[in-house]
DNA sequence: CGCAGAGTGTAGCCAAGGCTACATCATAGG
DNA sequence: CCTATGATGTAGCCTTGGCTACACTCTGCG
């Protein structure tokens, strides 16, 4: 019998850390479309407009690089594009832009709440706001909700 | 001269928007290294040894992802190790690792005073933690240091 | 009414970070 | 002291999300 110097085969703790790691991963990977998906909202709200070039230039990259990013927003059903027609969200890009649009003002509220300078808040927000479960959402809605 | 359908050619709006997601894509990048040097300092300060294998299992990848990984952390300076060795921090490592850990503890704390439950604290906060800046650090400091 | 120039789309490159499969090394038990 | 086995390392593949370069389409002025 071999005392195991590295405590045990499958110790639990390992397991919860990993699926931490790989959960945080998943978010990350869900990131971009939740900011392209809010960004077009925004943009049809607004302008009434959803085009590649503006949504590049808001992003920061190249128009090329949006274009690609807007084709997988079709390809998961949450966009819909005419070739020099503009981009549109399906109901339920609409619905996924709303959300995160909700979630992105609750956490940008919650860094301010918490004395963080308003455009610190709001650069940060734009990379925790991936990251914030459901249940820490309520957490931050009680906590912004309650007197004092 | 154009009369422009779309606001300004270059609306300053737009590229602090554009240099917000700028930084959300740069903090994503150094997320995987800050994540490796704090769990290899971990590793080294409990058990003594960091190995890829054990590296890999806590991170939930594959060892062979985890050994490329370390190679990127040798490249950048931040760890060493000789075949069959174990991975060892530098001094810029272990820097890395000990600010990291601070600020993973800090954006727990700030998250449990906030109400969100345990789990989901430690959950989020493997995503978020790569987000707060250092302004926001600091407030996060001064709120939990805050008497009741 | 034509066309210059802006916008759009396509092609092809790169790096990062996953993976599996396979080869090599180290070592602890027999 | 051999060797089976687990750990380590390597090779090669895939996808994603960047980029540039180039080709095509639209459209508002002149
Ligand atoms: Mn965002
Ligand atoms: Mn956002
Ligand atoms: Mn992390
Ligand atoms: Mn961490």
């Amino acid at each position: 019998m071999t005392i195991e110097p590295h405590p045990a085969a499958e110790l639990p703790a390992e397991r919860t850390q990993a699926r931490r790691f790989d959960k945080a991963r998943h978010a990350q990977s869900a990131a971009l479309v939740e900011d392209y998906a809010e960004l077009i909202a925004d943009l049809l709200a607004s302008g009434g407009e959803a085009r590649p070039t503006d949504i590049a230039r808001r992003l920061g990259v190249s128009h090329a690089t949006a274009i690609k990013a807007i084709a997988r927003l079709k390809r998961e059903g949450l966009a819909t594009a005419k070739p020099y027609r503009g981009v549109f969200l399906t109901a339920a890009g609409e619905r996924l832009a709303e959300r995160v649009r909700l979630r992105h003002r609750l956490v940008v509220d919650i860094l301010l709440a918490l004395g963080v300078p308003a455009e610190a808040a709001e650069q940060d927000a734009e990379g925790i706001e991936h990251h914030v479960s459901d249940v820490a959402l309520a957490a931050f809605e009680r906590f912004l909700d309650r007197p004092r």
